[in-house]
DNA sequence: GTCTATATTCGGATAGAC
DNA sequence: GTCTATCCGAATATAGAC
């Protein structure tokens, strides 16, 4: 490779990289349907033609922008997971350290500054909802790695059947999704008193939240055993 | 009125709310963007100029298929919400109940077999996102009265803040709209385990899991304190 | 690889007959 | 009130020059 077709490549990746970093923020603000080629090509200073010619399609845009992010969120999860089950090899695990697992990645990478990860969950939680049998096979998949999280629920809960345990996570990813898609709606709601300011607070405000109310659901279970 | 007038008006009658029913289904599932009013026209097997002539645009037909429900479910929160406080003239309010006003109404419109509501929460959640000013504007009003719950949730939880009761009550929205608008991921994720086949059973787990969540924010208040 | 120009379809809205 | 026909802009996608 001469320096020639080097400067031609690396200007094609930095083409290609704008493309997918301005449409995972234009779908996350308004979804697939809201956004239209021509919105993606002009702020991203390219030709109209260029999505077409690195994805194929506007559908092949979406599940590039997915497949870009989604394995290392997985793994980043997957990896935190396993750092808990790790530190305690036998008897129960922590609950509140298995949901951070679960939470505490998407909340950092929302607040993430620097590696331009802050809407991807936005982009998450708007393109799950599309029907398009297509992409919901796209976003099915993920569902998967989401069930990793049940036998370690289960080892943090004994008590729990896997139906409540399932229930606690869905609300559990209910509550933070609809964080950062109604981020806007949390400051009218508040009169500007709650603020996202500090990562970590934010993250420790959900884990607590859905630990309360697993606790709630494991309380009744007990007490009706009893 | 004759019977011909009369007849002519039962059938217009019919047809604006064949059109006000088929749109909220259709935007509760694909979101504004995502639906044409060729599409709405066809599925509530109207003319096409139809939608235009009772509600001068499609952004008209969002808002009347918004306010035909809108101020009725507000009504019954607050009624149940009422009924609470006037069981309680003094003192503490009972957390569970207090949710209950909050949660309820929605859960109950979304099984409702009869009157045709079981969309409208799903059209909410999605329609809660969208950015147009015209239809913010319409949305935000509607926080309005949510904001009645924090004087509520106050007096269930005298210690707290008001800050942690608005993050307390962001989190408990959003398990619920989550429940309804990615209801679909409930079954995978479950592996079939989860039914939501009984409405108060599914009010009582939502209303437990938030109510577990304030209680461990108002422990960790409490324990501060002392 | 990049761009212009264009084919083609689809979308919202409306004019005007009945 | 209802319908047909149509306007016009916008959308996706592609062909072909450079």
């Amino acid at each position: 490779m001469n320096s020639a077709e080097g400067a031609q490549r690396r200007k094609a990746e930095e083409a290609r990289d704008r493309i997918l970093n301005v449409a995972e923020r234009l779908f996350a603000s308004r979804g697939f349907a809201g956004v239209s080629v021509r919105d993606i090509t002009a702020e991203a200073d390219v030709n109209l033609a260029a999505v077409n010619y690195y994805f194929g399609s506007k559908a092949g845009l979406l599940k590039a922008v997915f497949l870009r992010r989604a394995t290392a969120l997985n793994r980043e999860r997957m990896a935190e997971l396993q750092a808990v089950v790790d530190a305690h090899p036998s008897g129960a695990l922590p609950l509140p350290a298995v949901l951070r697992a679960l939470l505490g990645p998407p909340v950092r990478w929302q607040f993430d500054p620097d590696r331009g990860l802050g809407v991807f969950i936005q982009f998450l939680a708007r393109c799950q909802m599309e029907e398009e049998p297509e992409l919901r096979a796209l976003f099915y998949e993920d569902v998967e790695h989401l069930r990793r999280f049940i036998p370690a629920l289960k080892r943090a809960l004994p008590e729990m059947p896997e139906d409540e345990i399932c229930w606690g996570l869905h609300f559990a990813l209910g509550a933070m999704h609809h964080t950062f898609t109604h981020l806007p709606r949390l400051g009218p709601i508040s009169q500007g008193r709650c603020h996202i300011g500090n990562r970590d607070e934010v993250i420790e405000r959900m884990v607590e939240f859905a630990t309360g109310g697993f606790e709630a659901a494991r309380a009744r279970i007990t007490a009706s055993a009893r």
